[in-house]
RNA sequence: GCGCCCGUAGCUCAGCUGGAUAGAGCAACGGCCUUCUAAGCCGUGGGUCGCAGGUUCGAAUCCUGCCGGGCGCGCCA
């Protein structure tokens, strides 16, 4: 149980003796000044002004009824009504000491959760506009299957549709020329350029090209053979991503649009026959009246072209039923650019219409921001400005490589290249990490790699800060002895950080926001800093009892902190 | 035209289910390495929270209008 919980629990207690109605919330909060307290209950002013009485004296009446003696050390009402809390050294103390043992796991509460997230296009070469999805949704996925929930992992990937058709044919002029396909398509992102050229220059070359399409989409073989050459290559590549990327999507977690392409025309069947569907210009249009605009005029979603083809809408409906209703889902989370949202609040509510989910489950659009380029404007992809994803990860490597020379040149090759990987690839994770999820973010190069202040190397210089003392004490810090006994002001703020990750871990997985955590973390080793620089821990005049109590907020915020990057996808190392 | 998102320090961003004197990082300036890793710590300067109203004991936060920027709106994904 958090203290914020507990908190809340004691004075809603407190505020039912009082005589206060039960609909009135305690309102717990942090402080915003050290004098005022470490937590507040701002609950008094709001329940005075439904029952029509004096907030102060309200507030005593609570502050009477309110049994915090275990806990708090002074309580006291401060200006129009707030009942301050001054957290006990010994409460603290004791909380920390049971830490370890708090199991994060809540297997009661535990659901069946799909995350659909990176889901890049295979026609070209990951870029940094697939950044964002791939370690958002993947961060969020880890939070929540360290929270005990069942995660299930789905990489959409976009391997079907109009774009492959003029891959295949650009494939086959390359087969004519007797190459081999391996070869021609090492460098996708040219592979891609050139095909798309041919497309746009040569009326016969896009004909031949739609011509694919079709006979793709009704399985041919020659068509898939040439398709799956593609595929295979465009997959090893993106795998090549996850994995200097530290992202936990695997080959088992791929469900690509060609996955749902037997099930579209059912789909189709289905909205049509319970008429939600309806004929319009020659296609298949549902007409949402739930997302008319202020003119009554309904929201047009065309599931199948007047050709006959599908669209992308269609094969996410299918998808939604998939997962509602083979998966089981309980909750659906989609990591999707937020200039999808009009999109997938169509694609939720047709699903909803045509019962593909069951009502409680919940579909959850968690939208990004676009990045931008440096001058405020859209970052332009057409004119050859798309930054390759492996190339800003290469020079986020190279970049610290050049750093832990100039820094640490005594460490072995190995250890310099294991640091340099961990810290490049964190700084640039953490940089997009650390910002708010819904918000545009302006792509940067130097403060995406950058290494100082809130960054990732930050904390990870935090961990290995901490290593360093248990390494020059020769000590298990699995194995400590004593409790902790917290005195200093630099403990009691860092003692009270490492008691709040559980609550931020809560936050993070109802909103699926993962900047609440990086700012977490930034506390929590700016906290440690503190805390590293003021209270000694090996030096010979602190006593025994101190120097046990320190080694074990040393090792709590260790922890704590190897979690919470892992949590990001972000690794730790022994020096750096 | 309709809809969604955003305007907070020179720059990049937190804070937004209303709470007390709006916070970080970078950049600038000044201190701290014979003492557990200076990728660090301590300190200084820097703000009409886009503008104007409204609700409230209390508004960066909620409501309305305006200004400015981004994005999206029937056969691409």
């Amino acid at each position: 149980m958090t203290i914020k919980a507990l908190l809340s629990d004691r004075v809603q207690t407190a505020m039912g003796a009082a005589g206060i109605p039960a609909n009135c919330s305690p309102r717990i909060a942090g402080s915003s000044r050290p004098d005022f307290g470490d937590f507040q209950a701002n609950g008094a002013m709001a329940a005075a002004k439904q029952l029509k009485t004096n907030p102060r004296e309200l507030a005593q009446k609570i502050l009477d009824n309110l049994d915090l003696q275990d806990i708090a050390e002074k309580v006291e009402i401060a200006g129009p009504g707030f009942i301050n809390i001054h957290l006990d050294n010994g409460f603290l103390s004791r909380q920390l000491d049971k830490l370890p043992q708090c199991s994060k796991l809540n297997t009661q509460g535990a659901q069946t959760i799909v995350v659909d997230y990176s889901s890049p296009n295979l026609a070209k070469e990951m870029h940094v506009g697939h950044l964002r999805s791939t370690i958002i949704g993947d961060s969020i996925a880890r939070v929540l299957e360290y929270l005990g929930h069942r995660v299930i992992r789905q990489n959409h990937m976009g391997d079907w549709g109009t774009q492959f058709g003029m891959l295949i044919a650009e494939l086959e002029e390359h087969l004519g020329e007797g190459e081999k396909p391996e070869l021609a398509l090492q460098d996708l992102e040219n592979f891609y350029q050139q095909a798309k050229r041919h497309f746009d220059e040569s009326e016969a070359f896009a004909d031949k090209a739609r011509d694919y399409v079709v006979k793709l989409q009704s399985w041919d073989a020659h068509c898939l053979a040439l398709w799956q050459k593609f595929i295979a290559i465009s997959i090893s590549h993106s795998e090549e991503i996850y994995n200097a990327l530290n992202v936990t999507l695997s080959a088992a977690d791929i469900k690509p649009e060609s996955a749902y392409n037997d099930d579209l025309s059912q789909v189709v069947n289905d909205l049509v026959s319970s008429k939600i569907a309806i004929a319009d210009q020659g296609a298949q249009v549902v007409f949402l009246e739930e997302l008319a605009d202020k003119n009554g005029n309904p929201s047009p979603v065309i599931v199948q072209k007047s050709g006959g083809g599908f669209l992308y809408a269609t094969t996410d409906l299918a998808a939604l039923r998939y997962r509602g209703q083979t998966l089981g889902a309980d909750r659906i989370l989609y990591f999707i650019d937020a200039r999808q949202s009009l999109h997938m609040k169509q694609v939720f509510t047709v699903a909803r219409k045509a019962g593909f989910v069951a009502t409680d489950v919940s579909l959850e659009h968690h939208p990004f921001g676009t990045m931008m380029g440096s001058d405020g404007k859209p970052f332009k992809t057409r004119s050859g400005g798309t930054v390759k994803l492996a190339d800003l990860l290469s020079e986020a490597v190279s970049r610290a490589t050049q750093l832990i020379e100039s820094k640490n040149p005594d460490l072995s090759a190995e250890e310099k290249s294991e640091v340099a990987q961990k810290v490049g690839i964190g700084a640039v994770k953490y940089a997009d990490l650390s910002k708010t999820r819904t918000n545009d973010y302006i792509f940067n190069w130097e403060t995406m790699l950058s290494f100082e202040g809130n960054t990732a190397p930050y904390l990870q210089y935090a961990y290995t800060r901490i290593r360093s003392i248990f390494r020059r004490a020769d000590m298990d810090p699995d194995n400590l002895d004593g409790n902790i006994a917290v005195r200093d002001a630099r403990e009691r703020i860092l003692a009270l950080k490492l008691l709040q990750f559980e609550e931020v871990l809560d936050q993070v997985a109802a909103d699926a926001l993962p900047h609440l955590l990086c700012n977490y973390l930034y506390d929590l080793a700016s906290a440690y800093m503190a805390f590293y620089e003021h209270c000694p821990v090996l030096k010979d005049d602190v006593g025994e009892a101190v120097r046990q109590s320190r080694l074990q907020l040393c090792k709590l915020t260790a922890d704590t902190l190897a979690k919470g990057l892992d949590l990001l996808g972000i690794e730790v190392m022994e020096k750096m």
